[in-house]
DNA sequence: TAGCTGACGCCCT
DNA sequence: CAGGGCGCCAGCT
């Protein structure tokens, strides 16, 4: 894994999200120790199909819970079928128990 | 080569 | 309580 690039950093992140759950581009970002870089976060998930690993980015929503990058995908319904898919309830483009599947890398990551 | 944008977040007014 | 502005790093034009 010689792929230190900032890009793989957040894959390696968001592959490891357990099924039923999300996160948040800060939360990523905040995790590589770049608060403030969340926008960046976005920007690898863009970059997210030239990654040979599939990442999930259907489980990274903004800090709203919003699924802002819904319109990125093949479908902008693509994003919220595969959310509640997998058990999350999302209503209006938005997740209604944000918070109960709501993932912290900084957090559950650290403790693993 | 330089500048702008980009799937966001937090602080300040 | 609400709105606006600034900060982050990297890729693309």
């Amino acid at each position: 894994m010689a792929m230190d690039d900032f890009f793989s950093q957040v894959y390696k992140v968001v592959v490891k999200i357990p099924c039923g759950r999300v996160t948040t581009y800060g939360a990523i970002a905040s995790c590589l120790g770049s608060p403030g870089a969340a926008r960046m976060v976005g920007w690898a998930m863009n970059a997210s199909h030239t990654s040979s690993r599939y990442v999930p980015a259907h489980r990274v929503v903004n800090r709203n819970g919003l699924l802002t990058g819904k319109h990125h995908f093949d479908t902008p319904v693509a994003m919220q079928e595969l959310l509640e898919n997998e058990g999350i309830v999302v209503v209006n483009g938005q997740i209604a128990n944000f918070k109960d599947c709501f993932w912290d890398p900084s957090s559950e990551l650290s403790d693993k």
